[in-house]
DNA sequence: AATAAGTTTCAATAATTACTGAAACTTTAA
DNA sequence: TTAAAGTTTCAGTAATTATTGAAACTTATT
């Protein structure tokens, strides 16, 4: 197998990854790209890399700034910003896990509070197993939750 | 809030959460109904709750069946089969952790296997950038879901 | 063995999500 | 202050994914 068989495999299955994880695929795609580059890369370089248009790499990449996981750069003498992708694979990690928390775990926390109390005095079997259950659900995802913070 | 408000919330946020997580919103709806149901619910009332056709019910009650965290169940004397969900919630994040690992991590784990050592003779900058960055994500990838199994 | 009750499959369709490309906008430098 | 280089936005379109509904299939009952 050689470099660019290897590569494009690499994006591809790193894509694919991304996507099952919540993050699309030519997002992930374009942080994968950054990761294995010497060099950070300009917007037409991606653009280019993975054949998409320029609306699209600008918009996925103003993505992953706002995930904190690609940085923009600039290069003394050049117009042009170029990116680059956080090389730490930890901090990385510990950055997605974070923000996921923060966009999806904390709000559907919020509703499983409101919802595990609602009318005091409904106390029918369907009503009691109800707020048993959702109490456990919220105890739960608040334990995973704080699980994933620390890490 | 009454509790067909509550409900109706908690199954709307229940299969966000769902969706978000790589299991496909009515899925993830079943799969709330059930948790939250004190009996065990057949196919005509899983459909009837949540207003969806038959085909749906079928193939999302398979599926949750196929991911191990809902069960048939035979009534005595009646044709007709129940569905419950599993009820110990740690047993179905375990579950439902090492489904995920054997269905997406496993699989990009030997891709990047396949990946990390292409051409053992090219030595541009590209492809000892390319090997370091694989190798990283490889061990890092292959921590994560040892530590999944784990728990 | 015919009928009834129930379940599954799958092609067609709907809904959702992602992508393009061109126009609008911003910044830099002559 | 104008032109050039670059970036962002967004309406329209394409691609993907989920859902329906009806026919085929299974199983139990008479």
């Amino acid at each position: 197998m050689e470099f660019n068989e290897a590569k494009a495999q690499f994006l591809q299955t790193w894509g694919a990854l991304g996507s099952q994880w919540g993050i699309n695929k030519t997002m992930a795609q374009i942080h994968a790209l950054l990761m294995i580059s010497p060099d950070s890369l300009s917007m037409e370089d991606v653009m280019e890399e993975l054949q998409i248009s320029r609306g699209n790499a600008s918009m996925n990449l103003r993505g992953l700034i706002d995930w904190g996981i690609v940085y923009k750069e600039y290069k003394p003498g050049e117009r042009r910003e170029y990116f680059k992708a956080d090389q730490d694979v930890d901090s990385l990690a510990r950055k997605i896990a974070v923000e996921r928390s923060k966009r999806e775990i904390k709000p559907a926390l919020r509703v499983l509070e409101g919802v595990k109390n609602f009318d005091e005095t409904d106390e029918s079997p369907e009503a009691l197993k109800f707020k048993m259950k959702t109490q456990e659900l919220h105890d739960f995802v608040n334990k995973a939750d704080t699980m994933l913070e620390k890490i």
